[in-house]
RNA sequence: GGAGAGGUGGCGGAGUGGUCGAUCGCGCCGGUCUCGAAAACCGGAGUGGGUGCAAGCCCACCGUGGGUUCGAAUCCCACCCUCUCCGCCA
């Protein structure tokens, strides 16, 4: 959410920004509601004001016994009432208003985020491997000989519908092993700390990390109103939901791992086949939660946990700034990385690093208490995959895969295998 | 699911109709003392909003929303949340 201060105080910056982001201004209407709004604040409380007084000089002259200024002050503070109520719910209602319309517009991109109006101009920043050269075409993961056995979309299929999958024998494995390799490598090289948390939650914190009010297609909501998390994000950001913290306990950098859970409205026909995008996924995810001034230098190293869990798999990526016009709603600047896919030919979005500032500690009302002492700041809050772990499934399988079929395994991996070094075109670990 | 207890400032914990935005303790900040510290003593400090050049003034906030009353942290109603015990269960 938006501090309206700063609009109040730079309405053509605010606008500016908006406009980076290929949407219309919006100061004029929000400065407009925010005048309202103050007129109808300042109305009921100068009545309120009045009404306390009436009321305190009633009870100091019930004291000293003139029951006739007493009955006189009551009948005043009556007469207020009424009018007090209808302008404090007037106040009230433009209050809200305000409110609504802030939580519906995206963060404002910083100054370094490239200008451009989608994906097509995003940058790239970093490039990391080079793609294998196949002597044979390489193919997609559910297409190896050796995945086949183990990735089973007619069953899950049978069970839950399209975009689900059953994960059998040596696939589950190696599945599981990334997992842990992820989650081990954020703990002990990067200094993390792991953090397990519902995957159920109650609708404030979808609105924390601003999946609510504008998403709700995009997630799942249980018949008793909680509801299913798209990313670890929420619980994880949300932990610190109505805190004060103390500044010397910062930056808290916290790493989890949970399934996610995605309606993908809007995605339909889009990565129809395998299990490149599913209603439930895996996903290691990062918060961090540190001071404004620190936000940008916690963005690059955060970004540097996602590439390292990419770099000991030996796997080929590339790392993309996001312009303006595709980044997501709550940030102010994203890294994306993406993995090679030898099946597609492509890179493919495998984890997403964002800044937020303080918008959604603004919404979450997340402060901390400067060393220094002085009143309560908002605190920065970042988030990136690292990485969605079913996705890392498939970069896996298919630059690993070998003309008979089989899959070679990353030696990072062989310690979770039980020592093993492949997936055998038979399907079994070997 | 059943029964009970409870939600007050950074934390702990008083307060059961009127100078209570709230006693007190801890923690925090400043000072005295000290070579320095600790202790002791003195002083300061809630959050948000409105208004004002400012000093300041005003309003709201004791889980949330209503109600009673001239007046509510205190009384009434509803709801939310937390905890304990019992039952069931991975």
């Amino acid at each position: 959410m938006h501090d309206i201060r700063a609009i109040r105080e730079n309405p053509a910056a605010f606008d500016a920004a908006l406009s980076r982001r290929g949407l219309q201004g919006l100061s004029a209407q929000v400065l407009a509601l925010d005048e309202d709004r103050r007129g109808k604040i300042l109305a009921a409380e100068t009545a309120t004001a009045e009404q306390n007084r009436a009321s305190k000089e009633a009870g100091a002259a019930k004291g000293r016994g003139d029951e006739a200024e007493f009955e006189r002050l009551r009948a005043e503070v009556a007469v207020k009432k009424a009018a007090i109520q209808r302008l404090t719910e007037e106040a009230a209602a433009e209050d809200q208003a305000l409110r609504d319309l802030l939580m519906g517009i995206p963060n404002l991109p910083l100054d370094v985020v490239p200008d451009g109006k989608d994906e097509t101009q995003n940058v790239e920043i970093h490039r990391w491997g080079t793609p294998r050269s196949f002597d044979f075409t390489p193919k997609e993961h559910f297409d190896i000989e050796g995945v086949i056995p183990g990735m089973d979309f007619a069953t899950a299929a049978k069970l839950s519908g399209s975009r689900f999958v059953v994960l059998k024998g040596a696939v589950t494995r190696v599945h599981r092993a990334l997992a842990q390799l992820m989650l081990d490598t954020h703990v002990d090289d990067h200094g993390l700390s792991e953090t397990w948390t519902p995957v159920l939650v109650k609708e404030d914190a979808m609105y924390g990390t601003n999946q609510l009010p504008k998403f709700a297609e995009d997630s799942y909501q249980t018949t008793n109103g909680w509801w299913l998390i798209p990313t670890a994000e929420v619980t994880l950001t949300n932990s610190v939901a109505g805190e004060i913290l103390d500044e010397a306990n910062l930056p808290i950098r916290m790493a989890g791992h949970s399934q996610c859970f995605r309606s993908e409205a809007g995605s339909s026909g889009k990565d129809t086949t395998g299990m490149l995008r599913q209603h439930q996924f895996e996903k290691v995810e990062m918060v961090t939660i540190c001071t404004p001034e620190t936000a940008l230098s916690e963005h690059t190293r955060m970004t540097k946990c996602a590439e390292a869990i990419l770099e000991k798999l030996g796997l080929p990526y590339r790392t993309i700034v996001l312009c303006t016009g595709d980044m997501g709603f709550g940030a102010q600047k994203t890294h994306d990385l993406e993995v090679w896919l030898p099946g597609q030919q492509k890179y493919r979005e495998i984890s997403s690093v964002s800044t937020c500032g303080s918008f959604q500690a603004r919404r979450m009302n997340a402060r901390f208490r400067p060393a220094g002492g002085g009143k309560p700041d908002y605190v920065a809050t970042l988030n990136g995959s690292g990485l969605a772990v079913g996705r890392c499934l498939i970069a896996v399988l298919e630059n690993g895969q070998e003309a008979d079929g089989s899959v070679t395994l990353p030696a990072a991996l062989h310690p979770y295998l039980g020592g093993k070094t492949k997936i055998a075109a038979d399907g079994h670990l070997a």
